[in-house]
RNA sequence: GCCCUCGUGGUGAAAUGGUAGACACAAAGGACUUAAAAUCCUUGCCCGUAUGGGAGUGACAGUUCGAGUCUGUCCGAGGGCACCA
């Protein structure tokens, strides 16, 4: 019997498909199927949460070419990014350099597990091959008013003279130069992604093959809300704010108006001391989401009042308030602190009357609790709405506000426009000039790309592209006017919004993708990634699909992914030292005492298992359980345990188990080889053929259903199957044709140990016409099936019998059972249920 | 605060309203071996030698001949949004 040597099956199939370079295609053009996982950052290696995703996509990838289909299974690079500054300033390096390095680590890593990668096809967004594509449709989106210019407030670091994102001001500091981070206006570009708010909403209907929980997601970040806009009138002058509000129906009881800081109303104030306090006092205030949220609400009486709209003669104050946003709705409210929170906070801090306009038993009670009532109710002290539920008064005074022309319905939303605009070097340059005059153009196309420069000084404070001595300074091509340069780069997330296109045709020059590809491969079928990335990645991308299209008429898709997949993290036990170090898990010794650390031998404490992570060491390095376990087993072992949906624990005895049964599979196939003729008994021939089919239609159905961890169980029950039928009366040439399409139905999920055995089988080193096997309908109709037999709803028993046993035949049969007979007895049977194929209960009396 | 998801053995988990715990990990016992490793077999809560019986899917109700699955309330864990007017 041969041996196995795992490592050197890996190479020979690894450098087998790298020769056809995964060009597997199918002459069926019309079957095609673009499987993208989502493209990895180059931090340095890999880590098992790449091998779950690329496993996870190869299996679909290779059941798909198995399945006769034209495949594009591509792999790149989201290349740009923070991490390569910050570690280019650490070790004194070009972040290109450092970048390039870890794309090489990571594309030997990769394919040492065997993916069905096409490596032509490889993009990475840093290339100026790449970028200046994305500079192209920059200036497309910008000519269709996609793009704008505004000003905006933002996390400033004052230490590093940069603008900081959300996630990195940790405590109202930066997260590197523990500096007080401030809020600073500045002027950023923006996609005008909120022109697409309500598209992007409704058409969530339209994708069918995405995780509700994604869908939900997006739904409330998109964030819809339907209310009123109403003018009031300010007395002392002849101007008005305007409101926005999803409560018209509590108008009587408004009782002041709040405007933001940043409100134009608020521009008579900004010279006064006052103000200017106010505003200081707003500003101390963190910008993160949640230390706004719990910030004490605070007011700017002004001297202005409002008229009441409905309530003739009566005035109510105007305040300037720390919790009114100018960036949502108008900018301004009508308070109503009866039956808003926030309003009632306010109300009682600043002594304003409440007035309740929605009846409630408990409004005194929740009152002496400091809460407003937001409940449902008829309307009250409401003049013509009295009476009404909320949703009647609703209607009518919008109709009300409408006919005296203050106001009218209106839809709002939270998504706001998104910023691109980073003072960072390793991104895309943005394409823009900025001219003596104060204009600012778009570089013409011929011009593209405009390149980072490589000589740049990446220790200097602030953005070290503002900083190059020559860079900025260009031409304005038309006019040959002196201009500078745009120094921001963009956000990396315009990188990965559109590197799926990039895929249909990575090796064109002229256009950013081939409109004749771009029709063949788009949508992608299958987009498989985590679900970090719920909302920002793929609600940029929907948008930047939709962005396009309105710029080239001959695009019809809007949606760049039809199914979506969002697998689970990989999580292991973290280990601490009796100090309470982090440990690693190859610092950590089993002992009969239990778990010992290596360095000192000390005791270690076990602390529940958590996604993998660099700062609680918990990581367990893929290359080195490849070397020691195989490829096929790593990936065996990260696909059969969890759902992928869900999180997976890693254990170093479940990829041992992973390699024993690998080697079990290889046995199997040995003494299938070398097997002797048996005779054959036609009984154990037709229940191991019934039997096999039956797996092979479970197997298919599972995949198809993303239920890998149990299509991998039902391989576990067809390598029993296979085992326990070696020693059987079968013939051999069934047994040897069983095993091929069981190694078959193994490769998506263990390439290199299928393709070994069936070359051993067929007698040559082949793949493209590999096809996955065939269910025999009629044999699945032959299938036996086992009747259950209840009394009272209770399992007394059961039978095996034909398919489509008739109830009269079945109830002879359960009565039959001996343990059945002894229930029976003496009981008079009040009802038979009968469910063909699964169950008889008989209901008894007593 | 609002919204969503999930609670099944020692562990990861299976189960179109129809045999709960498939499959695997770990454990215990056994076989082989001088021994170990490897491999294989058995066991898994309670009563019983056993055929068998009882309890049992976070808790309590409900619908049903039959509920892990459907409905309601509660408890617990995780996630998303969060001065969004």
């Amino acid at each position: 019997m041969d041996k196995i040597n795992i490592s050197d099956i890996d190479k020979k199939w690894q450098s087998f498909w790298s020769k056809k370079k995964n060009k597997f295609k199918k002459t069926d053009k019309k079957k095609k199927f673009y499987c993208l996982e989502m493209f990895p950052y180059p931090s340095g290696k890999i880590h098992m949460g790449h091998v779950r995703n690329y496993a996870i996509g190869d299996v679909i990838a290779r059941y798909k070419m198995i399945n006769g289909f034209n495949v594009l299974h591509p792999m790149g690079w989201d290349a740009f990014g923070l991490p390569a500054e910050n570690a280019a300033k650490e070790n004194n390096l070009n972040p290109k350099d450092w970048t390039k390095k870890n794309i090489s680590t990571m594309k030997y890593q990769l394919q040492l597990l065997g993916l069905s990668i096409d490596w032509d096809l490889e993009i990475s967004t840093c290339d100026e091959e790449y970028y200046k594509h994305q500079q192209e449709l920059f200036i497309d989106f910008y000519n269709k008013g996609l793009v704008v210019r505004k000003e905006t407030y933002v996390n400033w670091d004052p230490a590093e003279k940069t603008v900081l994102a959300n996630e990195q001001v940790i405590d109202g500091r930066g997260w590197r130069s523990n500096a007080l981070v401030e809020r600073k206006k500045l002027h950023q570009w923006f996609f005008n992604i909120s022109k697409f708010s309500n598209e992007l909403l409704e058409d969530l209907n339209t994708l069918k093959e995405w995780p509700e929980r994604v869908k939900l997601m997006q739904k409330n970040w998109i964030g819809k809300s339907v209310g009123c806009e109403i003018d009031f009138k300010i007395s002392e002058n002849d101007n008005s704010v305007r409101v926005f509000t999803t409560r018209p129906d509590t108008i009587f009881g408004a009782t002041f108006l709040a405007i933001s800081a940043d409100h134009p109303l608020c521009e008579s104030y900004i010279k006064q001391a006052k103000f200017i306090e106010f505003k200081k006092k707003c500003s101390r205030v963190g910008t993160t989401e949640e230390a706004i949220a719990n910030a004490e609400k605070i007011g700017f009486k002004t001297d202005l009042e409002a008229e009441h709209p409905f309530i003739i003669g009566k005035k109510i104050p105007i305040y300037v308030s720390n919790f009114i946003l100018m960036d949502y709705g108008t900018g301004a409210i009508f308070g109503c602190p009866a039956h808003d929170q926030r309003d009632f906070d306010f109300a009682t801090k600043y002594k304003i009357e409440i007035i309740q306009v929605v009846k409630s038993k408990d409004f005194e009670k929740l009152k002496t609790e400091k809460k407003a009532f937001t409940g449902d109710g008829s309307i009250i002290n409401s003049d013509f709405l009295n009476g009404l539920t909320i949703t009647e008064a609703k209607e009518k005074i919008v109709k009300e506000i409408e006919k005296k022309k203050i106001g009218k319905k209106k839809v709002t939303f939270r998504l706001k426009d998104w910023g691109v605009s980073r003072q960072r070097y390793w991104g895309c340059p943005i394409p823009m000039i900025y001219l003596k005059d104060g204009s600012v153009v778009p570089v013409d196309k011929t011009e593209l790309p405009i390149r980072l420069p490589d000589d740049i000084d990446i220790n200097s404070k602030g953005n070290p592209l503002d900083n190059h001595p020559t860079w900025k300074k260009t031409k304005h091509k038309k006019t040959g006017e002196d201009a500078i340069r745009e120094t921001d780069t963009l956000d990396t997330f315009v990188d990965s919004s559109w590197y799926f296109l990039r895929f249909c045709s990575p090796k064109l020059k002229s256009k950013p993708f081939d409109d004749e590809a771009f029709k063949y491969w788009m949508p992608v079928d299958q987009y498989i990634g985590g679900i970090e990335h719920a909302i920002l990645h793929l609600l940029y991308s929907r948008f930047f699909m939709r962005a396009i299209k309105f710029c080239k008429k001959d695009i019809k898709i809007k949606e760049p992914f039809r199914g979506l997949f969002t697998q689970g993290m990989v999580c292991h036990e973290t280990y601490k030292d009796e100090k309470g170090k982090w440990l690693s898990p190859d610092q950590i010794e089993n002992t009969k005492l239990g778990k010992k650390s290596k360095i000192d031998g000390s005791k270690v404490k076990v602390g529940p298992s958590e996604a993998m992570s660099k700062s609680k060491k918990n990581i367990v390095d893929p290359e080195s359980m490849i070397k020691i376990f195989g490829a096929d087993a790593v990936r065996w072992f990260i696909l059969s345990d969890s759902p992928p949906e869900r999180d997976v624990q890693w254990s170093t005895a479940g990829v041992s188990a992973s390699h024993k049964f690998i080697l079990r599979i290889w046995n199997i196939n040995q003494k299938i080889l070398d097997r002797k003729q048996t005779e054959i008994s036609s009984d154990d021939e037709k229940k191991f053929e019934l039997k096999f089919n039956e797996y092979i239609f479970k197997i298919t159905d599972l995949i198809e259903n993303f239920q890998l961890n149990v299509a991998i169980a039902k391989i576990y029950e067809v390598a029993s199957l296979m085992e326990s039928n070696i020693d059987k009366k079968i013939g051999n040439k069934n047994l040897l044709v069983s095993q091929i399409k069981f190694m078959k139905m193994l490769l998506p999920f263990a390439p290199h140990l299928s393709c070994e055995c069936l070359s051993k089988l067929e007698g040559k080193n082949f793949f493209e016409e590999i096809q996955w096997p065939k269910i025999d309908k009629t044999l699945l109709e032959k299938q036996e099936v086992t009747l259950v037999v209840q009394i009272n709803g209770k399992k007394r028993g059961l039978f095996v019998a034909k398919k489509d046993l008739s109830e009269k035949d079945a109830l002879s049969e359960a009565k039959k059972i001996e343990n059945i007979k002894k229930n029976l007895k003496d009981k008079k049977i009040l009802k038979n249920i009968f469910v063909k194929n699964k169950i008889i209960n008989f209901i008894v009396t007593g």
